[in-house]
DNA sequence: AAATAAGTTGACGTTAACGTAAACGTCAAT
DNA sequence: ATTGACGTTTACGTTAACGTCAACTTATTT
């Protein structure tokens, strides 16, 4: 879960100013702003400045996580619509459920992509690990087995 | 690991056609020059035309995971890098060893991302699942609790 | 021979996700 | 009252990762 922010006095934050968010998710104002144009979040005014809320800045969380995991905006957008249940149909819930199954299926391929590719690095890490190499014939060879190892080059 | 080629002879393919490649992995022949283009790959010539080693096919399977996982072309020839030990100089392989644990540890996160929002779309599914609409009401209902659940709403 | 298919090389176009710069408002502190 | 620090809008610029199109060559089929 999103973790919730506590203030000092142990009350919960409702008002955020952009440089606070800025500063606590390490992105520009600029990108805050982008994700506004985009309709990702809708921060009040006060006066003509931004003031964001807790859930503005849960969706801020959302959005740049899925960032990370190489989602696009639209599709983030996507994701968070589904939070959105608004009329009382009963076929757009299973339609956003359906979509939920897919997306969460799509990040279970990835999840697999991810593990497949630790394991490649991993594995060539161990065998880097273990090459020395040999000033007599000017190349590599393996500490415990002495051969030749099977590094493929382009 | 990268599944190897296997002809209907048993043998191991060493050539490949760009129509091969673009059909195995989906991919139109544009983007595999692209990725020629970037040096990630680098094709022999038959006559004028294309011809990709195991070598190279194996390096597209890398690029294109790599893609689906969200690095950049630019990452990913990073990564492709660190198979490359080039001269014998020891300082090189720990280097390249560094690099490859940052990589591994970059991934790592990034399960950790996905993870979490596995887990939240997935409560939100068994969230819709046990939602039912109340036509006296208009709104929506737990089917268990017979409460109206805790949706926020941007 | 003519057509069709599959390949090639430029080279310009597109989209997403911001970067960046200009020009201005506002408020507290010197 | 002026200097910063921080905010705003407007708008053009940039980068990555291809798409798209034109104008070939080359091989195969009709």
């Amino acid at each position: 879960m999103i973790d919730t922010p506590i203030q000092k006095d142990g009350l919960k934050k409702d008002r955020y100013t952009i440089k606070d968010l800025t500063k606590e998710f390490d992105v520009t104002s600029r990108t805050l702003r982008h994700y506004e144009e985009q309709g990702l979040i809708t921060p009040t005014r006060e006066g003509q400045n931004r003031i964001y809320s807790a859930a503005d800045r849960t969706r801020i969380a959302w959005v740049l996580r899925g960032r990370r995991v190489g989602f696009s905006l639209g599709e983030i957008t996507e994701m968070l619509d589904l939070y959105d249940l608004d009329d009382g149909r009963n076929t757009q819930r299973l339609v956003t459920l359906e979509k939920c199954r897919d997306r969460i299926k799509a990040l279970e391929d990835q999840r697999l992509d991810i593990d497949d590719t630790i394991t490649e690095l991993t594995g060539f890490c161990d065998l880097l690990e273990d090459l020395t190499h040999c000033p007599n014939t000017g190349s590599w060879i393996s500490k415990t087995t002495g051969q030749k190892p099977d590094i493929k080059k382009p």
